[in-house]
DNA sequence: TACACTGACTATATGACATACACTCCTTGA
DNA sequence: TCAAGGAGTGTATGTCATATAGTCAGTGTA
């Protein structure tokens, strides 16, 4: 949860834009990256140890010292890999509105091949090469729209940041695995509420509203992003509007 | 990051209300929370450790485990002993929206008093009284609109997601502290970016859009959550017109 | 051919951490 | 008076990131 903002940044994605010296059975950057996002994507980010990714690779723990400067540095190496922007974004969209869901969809794919990344402990602003590159695409999607660039950038936060909220409560719910939990929370909070105490959740709850489908095939039982999106993309179609006047 | 839905909680939530049986030289549950609370407040998150919150309180690390199951219980409770509901949120609003809006501001309240809640390792839905509190009362909010229990469910969900990832925002930026390093992000994404790669990004960096304002007072430069909020509560206006319909 | 240098990897060590386990008392109730 | 249990202690284990100091093979220079 430390963060030093780093220095030598260039020169780190300079790095990794170089090709592949010898492919002998040597230690690379990118080896170590791959390994790393490997063990994340099979056994989860708490897996991911120094000592972990090297054993995978056959070589010692401090060996990865060499490529990389430190844990965190291997984090931030790990989504930048993994964060590549699919081609479907390129496709021009008729409006902001379908190109931003598109965006937002294609996002919704990447967080979900990858649930560790919403476990990141990232704290600070994106500034990985390929991070930038989403923001650019999404602030693209607005363009015509007579927003200011300050609006736009709020935006495209506040849309990406729910995004990324949805990812990470679906990625927890999905791990509390086999459903099981899911429903035993159900129960639970059925029969913690008190409707002497809160007579509106309870309510809610009564009418199903915090009922989870348990009954729908493990891929499907992910949280839907889109009706907070759709709220969402009502509230800058307003904002738009009044901008136009 | 692991996670396991906790058996006895109805008894860990009556202990929480048992008075204080002897006020001696002995250790109790609250005054494990509270040293805990306090390290948390001053510290940071990352200073809570057992052997920390242990010496504080002048006891042997082993002993906290008389009165908190793990380390992840004690997380939990310094969670709901924060986050009790202000007085302000009973009285009635005049409209859902000023209502939602006066919830929100409490929340912020509570969020920045506190900066280590957003970054506690929190997996799974909320379940201690407090938060169920504080969801019973946007619940409550919503009371009258015509809204279903699913969709004012949903719509709570949503503010309240954007309230947490603005105040971890804030929090982030605000302990990069001085705001040296935030200008120091300034800068170098200015020179970062290439406007040939992101011509969108790059204009918004131009006209402003990511400048932050280092000029004002440590304490006004929190990142502001009016803006996102506004543009969900258009939305949420939309649904509530077209739902009445 | 000799040698020093360098870059890649290894070995070992440190200090923080959560927590298991086995105790030692002191208080309380019979 | 004594047994029992509760409260706190002491010690130990295993994991973690990472500092520091090697080792050793290959390379360029004399």
């Amino acid at each position: 949860m430390k963060e030093e903002l780093p220095a030598g940044l260039g020169e780190l994605w300079a790095r990794l834009d170089e090709p592949e010296p010898e492919p002998r059975n040597r230690l690379t950057l990118s080896r170590v990256i791959g390994a790393a996002v490997e063990l994340a994507d099979t056994d989860g980010l708490d897996a991911v140890s120094m000592a972990r990714v090297a054993e995978r690779l056959g070589f010692t723990t401090m060996s990865l010292y060499r490529h990389v400067k430190s844990k965190n540095e291997l984090l931030m190496l790990m989504l930048d890999r993994v964060a590549a922007l699919p081609r479907t974004l390129d496709e021009p969209s008729d409006g902001w509105r379908p190109g931003l869901e598109r965006w937002c969809h294609a996002q919704w794919e990447m967080l979900h091949a990858h649930p560790w990344i919403v476990h990141l402990p990232i704290t600070g602003p994106p500034i990985t090469p390929n991070q930038l590159a989403w923001t650019d695409r999404a602030l693209h999607a607005l363009h015509g729209t007579g927003l200011s660039e300050a609006d736009k950038a709020g935006v495209v936060l506040l849309v990406a940041s729910h995004m990324h909220t949805m990812a990470r409560l679906s990625a927890d719910l999905g791990s509390a695995a086999s459903g099981e939990s899911i429903a035993a929370y159900s129960a639970l909070l059925g029969g913690l509420v008190d409707g002497r105490r809160f007579p509106a959740l309870r309510a809610a709850i009564d009418a199903g509203a915090y009922d989870y489908p348990t009954d729908t095939p493990q891929d499907e039982r992910r949280l839907d992003y889109q009706f907070g999106l759709a709220r969402i993309l009502d509230g800058v179609a307003v904002l738009i509007r009044a901008t136009g006047e």
